[in-house]
DNA sequence: TAAATTTTTTAGATTTGCCTAAATTTATAT
DNA sequence: ATATAAATTTAGGCAAATCTAAAAAATTTA
């Protein structure tokens, strides 16, 4: 099937607020999409008569299966498109959105097969978003502190909140940095302090106070 | 200005005609754009009033200045993202027009002047025509028989209507092959054989034959 | 040149996506 | 439990781009 430029953007916007809120208002798309409520109630009907999504007047709306799917294929075009205008044409990652949002809209399938062929299979766009692969599957990036990692899940470390030298100088005598993967396997309630692992390195313990100012990222798409 | 992507195909399509011949009749452009001359006739009197074209009823409709320069960038998009999609994505130049009416309606001027140089300032698209440049200047390329070369008109082979062996014998012989730049020097009445110079080689004498089987490309741009 | 034919325009509708203003429903605060 | 406020939908319209059918103009033919 074949939707409009604006149809597809609603169904991306529906998709992204859904992964915040459970059920979306027609307040929040008109948001979202710099519209009217009037507008949006209009185009609920319309994606409803299409089964992109679950309808029921004053009570929010629900991609349906089919919606999502849609949804994340505007959504690989789009992150892909960025990548190709970051790593090919030299753009900076603040300028490539609002092209990016044309260009998702571009019909050929077989032209973002190849594109992501081409561009060699990333797996995230210019600003670290995940990219969905052909068949629409995406991993769920969760962003925490590493306070809140949950126990035993692999992540990496993608920032560091306070860089005074101090700190760095903790960091490379851990030899953690951005990248670093890492694992927690154990948190101590005494002083709140954790007990990690490194890939390929001893166990060691750190601070609550350090542990609070790292920023980790990991896989928590759920096991089918 | 920024123009619908219905009215840059109108405009597109115009630009086309008009190569061909001086006026464009509104029947010549619906059969172009697989539309009704009524809503031919609808239109132009939109573009008209956006000064893109002169339009009297009846007697058919030309560009102006302002609608040439629009319908030459969206050639220059069209014909750039053929290039890329063939050369870089590994498309067959058959199957990249329609993909390309689409992208041609992507807004962004540095997209494409950045895409202009990925691909390294391709002179022509995959179907030898010309691409404009960045501002809008496009040679006129001439395509005909070597017979009807001009005299002291340099141009290109750019086909050979017989594949016969003896044929083919014959142009290894005189060093002539796809791409080979050439003049031609005189013509003879007797015979109607010619004489002809390849860059950097002594002249040669072909028969009437052979030139009626050679197709050359040349630049044709009216020198201002 | 008058008739027949073709081309082009006009008239009147339709679809899509959007808007404002007004009505209705739901949620919140006394 | 009201009353007030907020969210949402309905009603009525508008602009863009298209269509069909009918009228008008231009061209071709006999
Ligand atoms: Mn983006
Ligand atoms: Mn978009
Ligand atoms: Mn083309
Ligand atoms: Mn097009």
């Amino acid at each position: 099937m074949k939707y409009s430029s604006s149809k597809e953007n609603y169904v991306k916007a529906i998709f992204h607020i859904q992964q915040e809120e459970e059920v979306v208002s027609t307040n929040a798309l008109a948001k979202a999409l710099s519209t009217k409520p009037a507008s949006v109630t209009d185009m609920l009907k319309k994606l409803k008569a299409q089964k992109l999504l679950q309808y029921q007047p004053y009570k929010g709306v629900k991609l349906t299966a089919e919606g999502k799917k849609v949804a994340l294929q505007i959504i690989r075009k789009h992150r892909l498109w960025e990548h190709f205008l970051v790593e090919k044409l030299g753009f900076g990652w603040e300028e490539v959105h609002e092209i990016a949002e044309e260009l998702e809209h571009i019909s050929s399938r077989k032209l973002i097969d190849r594109l992501d062929d081409f561009l060699g299979n990333p797996k995230t766009d210019p600003h670290g978003d995940p990219i969905p692969d052909a068949h629409g599957r995406m991993p769920v990036i969760h962003q925490t502190s590493l306070l809140d990692l949950p126990l035993h899940q692999p992540a990496d470390i993608i920032s560091v909140s306070n860089q005074s030298t101090a700190m760095l100088d903790l960091l490379s005598h851990n030899k953690i940095k951005i990248g670093t993967r890492l694992e927690v396997t154990r948190k101590f309630d005494f002083d709140r302090s954790l007990e990690i692992r490194i890939s390929g390195h001893p166990f060691i313990t750190i601070s609550e106070q350090l542990a609070a100012n790292l920023f980790v990222a990991y896989d928590a798409t759920p096991k089918t």
